[in-house]
DNA sequence: ATGCCTGCAAAGCTTTTGCAGATGC
DNA sequence: GCATCTGCAAAAGCTTTGCAGGCAT
């Protein structure tokens, strides 16, 4: 019926309750990067009754999938997004925790090329740029102004 | 003394046994990337009668330091390497868990980019390439091939 | 009806913490 | 001598797993 059961269906996942609710919630959260603990804490609120242990293993299995991509974000636990089909890579802002997305690639491809100079081929990678907001006046914007910090 | 304490002292910490066992621990072992564990071993063997929470303990006050850099690969447990100054990102090898090391000015200065396009500045970044070797014939050298994996 | 799923609770693994005693300066 | 450090053991945080019953097909 609703989208979820068709896609779960692709996915070769039987159609139950919990793996609906689940997809439901990392489809329309306003939150695109959840925790267990944050899809579980949705689910309980939507009243349904699941335990933490299922969200896990359902979580698990979207990612094998392909239906979520799972990060591992410095250390903490891991969060998971809905996977849209469109690569990209994170920027956690240090001050507000925001996570923005981001995709370039130039980057990709230059990923693959260093790869290639040492012999590998680049199978998955994972790229977060830990960030603070530029405050007014803290530089120009647009080129190639390097800041110099790493 | 010896060049150990040193360091520690330079760094702001008490020279202690565990501390200075620790540092050479990282500084002479062949495996650059260890962990806390591997860290512990390492001390067993060598007949140190140290404590692993020490072993954290002295980890994370290094990081703080500056003397190691703490990594997050993928899940599993942490691994820190000394800090050579020498800022660098990694490969690993998914089929024998080797790490390679590189070093790409050029992506450096894309991800400053890309964080000033967004109105941030990168403070810190994470780089892993998740990789395989390339079979022979796998795939000519240059240009732009994209393996369409991602 | 059958086999895959779920909930619960317990265990697992990595890392942190409280505390009393030891140690460096 | 005093503050800091250490070892031990216990706890904490995140995630996985065993098992008995439940649900989708």
């Amino acid at each position: 019926m609703s989208g979820e059961s068709q896609e779960l269906r692709r996915a070769g996942l039987k159609v139950t309750l919990p793996r609906v609710k689940i997809l439901q919630i990392l489809e329309n959260s306003p939150q695109r990067h959840m925790t267990a603990e944050d899809v579980y804490r949705a689910l309980i609120e939507a009243g349904e009754d699941v335990g933490i242990a299922t969200v896990y293993r359902v979580l698990t299995q979207f990612e094998s999938a392909g239906l979520v991509v799972r990060h591992n974000f410095d250390s903490g636990p891991a969060v998971y997004e809905i996977d849209q089909g469109e690569h990209h890579d994170h920027m956690v802002c240090m001050e507000t925790g925001e996570v923005i997305e981001f995709h370039s690639p130039e980057i990709e491809r230059l990923q693959e090329e260093v790869a290639a100079q040492h012999g590998y081929r680049v199978v998955a990678h994972s790229l977060v740029l830990y960030v603070k907001p530029l405050k007014k006046g803290d530089k120009a914007a647009g080129k190639a102004r390097s800041t110099g910090e790493d």
